[in-house]
DNA sequence: TGTACATCAGTGAACGCGCGTTCACTGATGTAC
DNA sequence: TGTACATCAGTGAACGCGCGTTCACTGATGTAC
């Protein structure tokens, strides 16, 4: 009611400021960054509506703006996630020599990023969360990055790296089912006397795929 | 206050009887049965006190009388878990002919256990819950679990199954965290066209032992 | 045999908390006339 | 150039809920004297 106050722009008590005309998308950014942050360092389980909201400086209702509920930020937080993941290991992918080093590097890429956001990661695959992604069967996230897998085992089969007869879409099954596994155990048994990820991932490659062992003899 | 109420037993809302006196642990049963089965079916978002409690059909402070918090009741539920996979993975692998085909067989009857109860499986490891349990370093609940697997590896080794090089515990890793994944996977992703569970374990198996491959060729 | 007392197996009410969601609203800014 | 109006980007208060935990208690049953 001051004129001083009228000059101001309008500011929340958290500092931030109302978005201007136009620029309402803003705030979906910002929900997405502060939740995908959230879900790094606190997990699942501390990840809340009124939580996130608070982070970002607005009223817990203003997420309705952009979100229906509460399940559909968590999806689009899954779905950034597997987005990321894949251009990592796409990434990995780009420099190796041969097909067996560029499914190799996939893998230990893979679990790199696995083990540097474990809470990450296990949100992607928590069993019961993204309600509305269930419903596209066939697009559920992460199907991209595991027909990448299946197309790096494919290109070791085309050049006589393995028995030709393997089904390519049956070693990236069990592939990428034992990466898995490999990183969530990890991450649920911490205390365990683990070995070096990057070797665990390059031996049970090359065990499953059959390689000529290189490195471990 | 009438002679009739006198005669009957202290009954709750619910229909339970109280305990007599020296019979107060059966509470405890009681409560860990509730439990297990709600974990079972529920899973670990839906187990609360409260919840657990109001099955039993006592007031939720009573479970105070036997556990200190809900994180030991927890810890308990996880225990019994543990026990009841390692029996029925023992129990599995007597009655098999060899080595090659015990070590199949406790990696089958792990993820038949895992499949069958997908939700007490995940809370076993489910990272940050059982609080109480993480004091113990070496005593993490399933380590018996695994130390059993590592012994059924190096039967394997021992009578010339597999390269004899090999280290019993590292590849009892590396095929504890596959078929871990294994049944994560299958769990967090219902609607992948997966593969038959039996088939496949029996497949990483052998890819991972190095067997001279007897099905799948 | 009777009675005071201790113990056991619980209970009922209350606490403060954070949650997801709803509702009607507000204040700034652009647009039409 | 001025002004009414529509729209945009939010807000504040309130709802009902279930939760874990605390506290002082109760009622039955066994035991000592």
């Amino acid at each position: 009611l001051t004129p001083l106050a009228n000059r101001l722009p309008s500011v929340s008590r958290n500092g931030r400021r109302v978005n201007r005309r136009g620029e309402g998308d803003r705030l979906r950014e910002d929900l997405l960054t502060v939740a995908m942050s959230t879900a790094e360092t606190q997990g699942l389980r501390r990840l809340s509506l009124r939580g996130i909201a608070r982070q970002v400086g607005i009223a817990a209702p203003s997420v309705y703006l952009h979100f229906p509920d509460l399940d559909h930020l968590l999806a689009a937080v899954v779905e950034q996630g597997f987005d990321r993941l894949t251009i990592a290991t796409n990434a990995a992918a780009r420099d190796a020599a041969d097909p067996a080093e560029e499914l190799r590097a996939r893998c230990r890429t893979y679990c790199s990023f696995a083990l540097e956001h474990p809470r990450l990661y296990e949100l992607m695959f928590q069993a019961d969360l993204p309600l509305s992604l269930r419903d596209a069967p066939e697009q559920t996230p992460g199907r991209r990055l595991f027909d990448n897998l299946v197309a790096a085992v494919r290109r070791c089969l085309d050049v006589g790296l393995a028995p030709a007869h393997d089904d390519p879409f049956r070693l990236a099954s069990l592939i990428w089912t034992a990466e898995h596994g490999l990183v969530l155990a990890r991450i649920s048994r911490p205390t365990f006397p683990w070995a070096s990820i990057d070797a665990l991932v390059d031996e049970m490659v090359t065990r499953m795929m059959g390689f000529a062992s290189s490195g471990h003899e």
